[in-house]
RNA sequence: CUGCCCGUAGCUCAAUUGGAUAGAGCACCGGCCUUCUAAGCCGGGGGUUACAGGUUCGAUCCCUGUCGGGCAGGCCA
């Protein structure tokens, strides 16, 4: 018996089809399982969809149809329902022959053919300035997982981190570190308001002085605040008091590369690293693992950035006006037109983007998905737009929105700024929740919903978390088959006739939909769904567990529903596994 | 002002991509441990899917408008 009745009774009904209406023979043929109990194991609305065209009434077709559907001893029962439905129940063997698939297949139950499709998916992509904090949690849980669908769907995934490591803000970072370095030298300079403010910045600078001493010390406050223009005073929020703190951020940093010459490329990457190791290792702890660490730094290393503006302009669409160069974005789609590179000379971030993505599709790649947070939408059009200019095809391009995960304490939303330091970290979250949680709380909502991630309820009512749920529905499985003593194996052999009751056959069809439910996953990057999924196994496992016992006297019996189990733990743990969430055998 | 996302039970969210009677979990009420793990199960109340139109056999989903919330709109990243 074939694996897949939902295949078969597709091509069951494409030969219906055939017979029936010629011209329309490659019509859609969509299968759904139905959420109604009464409508069957499979329904199509293939009569629905052909009415119009035919002109014929739908249950009429729908008649039609099953005459013409060839004999098969997978369909025990059809109907036609509704406004033209036809409805199929599956025969008794052809529902439960999944669970000797899963037992046959185990950990590849599900696994989707390799069809040498290749992805890259660059998610977190974080600055390295500072901690990770729950918002970046949240790419990161769903990128992972994410990754994990794509590839167990079939796809050959390549896991990417770009490191902005060429930009102010690291710039910046190095500036508050040295800042802090000298304060403990007692170099006493006032710290800028719109520098790196956490206390991470101090270990840093400890670190510093623990490992170099004096080294990068021995200058004076004036030096360092040399020509800079006085701080507005604190309570000043308008343009002219924020222009004037930039300004005199950025004589410091231009005070602290003279002052320091080559040392500063010193503290800088000695800082770049610090915040890389400790994101890379929060990240790891979190079990979200990159194959790749790309340097925007590289892309200047390597004249890229150049070649790529040099690209653009030799396609006609970049212009200089006010002494910078501008790209014309608003011929593909944008509000207006973005500059690319500085009337100072300097490359704006865009332009180092647009050639990271160069980079990208000439790796080869057959399609590019980035993951950005929300607030980044207004990004998509130039980018876009850069790649189509480029002359390379823009649909390649994927980009998914992840909205802001919001995080509440005390029933008041906590501050999340990284410059101000008042936000809380990815670790202490960790910490608090525990990974697994953590990670299951983060996919449970789909992506381009707000999530409300409430700390409180997390700790106070960790007991009620539906991560517990699940697992212990495969602990409870674990339990069972460590008591009945057997060889798992030979449950491969077991009669499977014997599951009978409403509840066996509804975790038969659950576990038979875990297929098409990677696949869709995949195809809708929606690794909730797989969530949820876990989520309704749990439940319908633990309502069988309680109304049935599976170590029961009768042997043939007993074996069936000891079966039935052991694959429901085996897709239980499947599907915890592409999200990160480990499977315990007892809790 | 302009653009994008969102609006579903008291709260937090689903809904097989346009399908049949819109579902879960919290919270509330009532039951189930002498039997494979009670971090569990069974039962109950809860809805004009923000509002008004339109498209069609059929709309939470697609189109238009209104209201409400979030986010963007730098020679910042």
């Amino acid at each position: 018996m074939s694996a897949d009745p939902k295949a078969q009774l597709a091509d069951l009904l494409r030969t219906a089809l055939k017979s029936v209406a010629p011209e329309l023979a490659d019509t859609d043929i969509h299968l759904e399982r139905p959420k109604q109990a009464g409508h069957g194991d499979f329904a199509t609305n293939l009569a629905l969809q052909l009415a119009k065209p035919l002109r014929r009434s739908p249950r009429d077709l729908a008649a039609k149809l099953l005459d013409e559907l060839p004999a098969s001893p997978l369909v025990a029962t059809t109907e036609i329902a509704g406004a033209g439905f036809i409805n199929f129940t599956l025969a008794a063997g052809a529902k439960t022959a999944v669970v000797g698939e899963v037992l046959a297949r185990g950990e590849s139950f599900g696994r989707g053919a390799r069809r040498g499709v290749k992805v890259q998916l660059e998610f977190v992509s974080a600055n390295p300035t500072g901690p990770l904090h729950v918002g970046h949690g949240r790419g990161a849980a769903y990128g992972a997982s994410l990754a994990s669908v794509l590839d167990f769907a079939g796809c050959d995934v390549t896991r990417e981190y770009y490191i902005n490591d060429a930009g102010r803000q690291m710039d910046i970072l190095a500036l508050s570190t040295w800042l802090r370095y000298l304060a403990s030298f007692g170099v006493e300079v006032a710290f800028p308001p719109n520098a790196y403010q956490g206390d991470y910045v101090v270990a840093m600078a400890r670190d510093l002085r623990d490992a170099h001493k004096d080294r990068f010390a021995g200058f004076t406050a004036e030096q360092v605040v040399d020509g800079a223009p006085g701080l507005p005073v604190a309570d000043r929020k308008d343009d002219e008091a924020k222009n004037q703190r930039e300004d005199h951020l950025d004589v410091l940093i231009a005070n602290a590369k003279r002052l320091l010459g080559e040392d500063y490329h010193f503290v800088h990457g000695f800082a770049l690293n610090e915040q890389l190791g400790d994101g890379r290792a929060d990240l790891e702890e979190f079990g979200v693992h990159f194959d790749k660490w790309f340097s925007e730094k590289s892309l200047f290393d390597t004249g890229l950035v150049e070649r790529a503006v040099a690209e653009l302009e030799r396609q006609g669409h970049v212009y200089l006006q006010d002494g910078a160069k501008w790209f014309r974005s608003t011929a593909f789609g944008d509000e207006k037109d973005r500059v690319v590179q500085r009337d100072n000379g300097l490359y704006t971030y865009f332009a180092s983007d647009i050639a990271y993505h160069l980079n990208k599709y000439e790796r080869g790649f057959d399609r590019i998905i980035d993951i950005w947070g929300a607030d980044h939408h207004g990004y998509i059009p130039r980018v876009k737009g850069a790649i189509a200019a480029l002359g390379l095809p823009p649909e390649k391009l994927e980009v998914a929105l992840v909205q802001f995960a919001v995080l509440y304490r005390n029933g008041q939303k906590a501050a999340m700024s990284t410059r101000s330091g008042e936000f809380v970290t990815l670790r202490e979250l960790r910490r608090e929740v525990g990974n697994d949680a953590c990670r299951f709380f983060y996919v449970l909502r789909k992506s381009d919903q707000h999530l409300d991630f409430d700390l409180d309820l997390a700790k106070s009512q960790s007991n009620e978390n539906p991560v517990y749920y699940v697992q212990y529905a495969h602990a409870r499985v674990c339990s069972v088959l460590q008591q009945w003593g057997g060889d798992v194996a030979e449950l491969a052999a077991a009669d499977l006739g014997r599951l009978e009751n409403e509840r066996e056959l509804a975790l038969c069809a659950r576990l038979g939909s875990f297929p098409e439910l990677i696949q869709n996953a995949a195809a809708d990057y929606a690794p909730h769904q797989i969530a949820f999924y876990v989520k309704d196994l749990a439940g319908e496992f633990h309502s069988w567990y309680n109304a049935e016992r599976m170590l029961v006297e009768d042997e043939g019996l007993r074996a069936a529903r000891l079966a039935l189990a052991a694959a429901v733990r085996r897709v239980l743990a499947t599907g915890l596994a592409l999200l990160g969430v480990s499977a315990p055998e007892s809790m």
